[in-house]
DNA sequence: CGCGAGACTGGGAGCGCTCTTACGATGCTG
DNA sequence: CAGCATCGTAAGAGCGCTCCCAGTCTCGCG
């Protein structure tokens, strides 16, 4: 291996260069005071002719910081780059990121091996914090993590306990696409699930059958289908329902994406939206105005979901604190053309 | 700040615990040889008890690797998340990163501050090496990393000499489109280019003009229009086309999402595909085969380009050179009834 | 003019780890 | 059984940086 990767000069020798201390080249470099003006110009000119960047590897060991956060986003590239949701997503937490001058880090494990790999990496302290997205089941990771004393938020809640997370009320919102679909007649209101390993998934699916309960129409399973949150599975599960329950007139789905899926498959099934089945999404993400018809849809907020995380994170990484805090969002229904809008 | 944030044991304290020195146990807990089977044994037990995990920035320090790999993609979140290019792409580049037990890392600067930052974070010994995509104008990020000695590997024809990339023949891969359109019988060719300050959004139009002169057909100002990569792009450029020169016959797309656009405004001026206007689009992208009608294009083997840069990057990163090679990946076009099929 | 308070600056310890060197303890060869 | 190679282990020297603790220097005031 070549001499220290081609990287430049070190403290001492720029101490050297300027004809002063260690300790002096360091106040000049991190900006502190009780520096002369005169000391600083002659430090800050030998860094300068010698192209010194500090080492921040070896800066990271004394001072325990490496001022970079992690998100950790656990799904195929295929998902992790398809769903309109994570853009949204890491737009809000970039920006609170990059206000407070941490480097954003995105780790997308694809297998149980990288998963091994990224805990020992974040294990470690290779990151000042964690923000973890897309919860599948009972991911130790999080509890893992804050064990070890590194902070943590989730996206979405948690299984575990004790870890703060930012969260819509996804039953509530569920509850009120529920409401809205019987409030406008239909009685044979299905649903098209996201993945039940997640939070989120359960969460929606809960709300949709208390929509139903309140309303006193029956739970039936042949009105249920998972779409485990794909575009695909959306369109399959609408295939399946309409195997099962041709006579329905309704379907909620839990994501915007498994809704375009629905249309499709309605439309193949001769089926008119809104007139025969109404349909209503979930997100209010950019395909919701860009279906044909449009879809009506929870909108849910999610770029401050993630500044609110990123919020979150950065006052646990100063404070030191490990004090779990939820923070939980309101939705709103947005009507559209889907459910007769 | 609590106490070493709460990471457990290090070397020492379970060199103690095993009674053993620190060398010692740093040759278990690296796998190496020359450690009797007994000794190792009371050292594994240690580091189970106390929970040992090592600190990889003291390992970094003196090791000067990190073993992790950044991939820098300076887009818009949106764009990011938004063009298929990228989950194949990183689908490649993970598979033999994964394999070789590299963490990778994701980073995606939004602006010039978030750009700054992640120049002093690559030029630090944060990662072992950089791949780098979707480069605008003259970006001076790669030629400053490899004068520092950190390897870099560049995805697409970079603007500066003497660095390492993996690029498929673009200009080839236009003609090829081209020449299709001009042996179906089409004459009025116009294209929608790409972003003209990327190189292969430059390349693939230098491909077409290529295509239209060696046909004998002159070059028209009012044929060329730009899409930026975006479907949106895509669009509109394909309205100005129309304004332009309403008696254009065929379209050739620098993208299949710009081409998806234009299918959109084809439609909505009535015109008919591929019998009005021929269209071909570039990637072979998934969205190659969901449009309607199906898109010809220029197939490149986006996974492939991925896998090849993390090749070239890992063997840099291992021997320690800095020779800089170009690897050119060739492209194949697929006639679908966009085109006439 | 002496002295204390600041303002600067330097020295040294140490973050947790790897790696080279050195040194007993074995084992083998002739 | 001497002599030497070999193995297993320990000790120590850093990697490049921060930060505490003094030490020096300069003023201003009595």
């Amino acid at each position: 291996m070549t001499r220290a990767a081609g990287n430049g000069a070190t403290l001492e020798e720029v101490a050297v260069a300027a004809g002063v201390s260690r300790a002096t080249v360091s106040r000049v470099v991190n900006g502190l005071d009780r520096v002369s003006p005169t000391t600083r110009q002659s430090v800050l000119r030998a860094v300068d002719r010698l192209g010194y960047t500090p080492n921040r590897v070896a800066r990271s060991l004394v001072t325990r910081r490496t001022d970079s956060v992690a998100l950790v986003i656990p799904e195929p590239t295929t998902k992790l780059f398809g769903d309109p949701f994570f853009p949204r997503l890491v737009t809000g937490i970039s920006e609170v990121l990059s206000a407070a001058n941490k480097q954003l880090v995105l780790l997308a494990p694809q297998n149980k091996a990288d998963e091994e790999r990224l805990q020992r990496y974040l294990m470690t302290a290779q990151a000042d914090g964690v923000l973890l997205v897309s919860l599948h089941g009972e991911d130790p990771l999080p509890g893992d993590l804050a064990r070890r004393g590194i902070p943590v938020v989730v996206g979405g809640r948690p299984p575990a306990e004790g870890i703060s997370y930012v969260d819509v009320d996804n039953v509530q919102g569920a509850l009120s696409a529920v409401r809205h679909l019987i409030s406008i007649g239909r009685r044979k209101v299905a649903t098209i699930s996201g993945a039940l390993d997640m939070t989120v998934g359960a969460d929606r699916l809960e709300g949709y059958r208390r929509g139903l309960r309140e309303a006193g129409l029956e739970l039936d399973p042949r009105l249920e289908a998972s779409g485990a949150f794909e575009q695909e599975g959306g369109r399959r599960a609408m295939s399946e329902l309409l195997d099962r329950a041709p006579d329905l007139d309704a379907v909620f789905a839990a994501s915007d994406l498994m809704a375009a899926g629905a249309l499709q498959s309605l439309r193949r099934a001769g089926r008119r939206v809104p007139e025969d089945v109404a349909v209503v999404g979930y997100e209010d993400s950019s395909i919701a105005t860009s279906t044909e018809p449009p879809l009506s849809s929870v909108r849910q907020p999610t770029e401050e979901i993630g500044r609110e995380m990123a919020r979150l994170l950065l006052a646990d990484v100063a404070s030191g604190q490990r004090v779990a805090r939820r923070v939980v969002l309101d939705t709103e229904l947005i009507v559209r053309e889907s459910s007769g809008g």
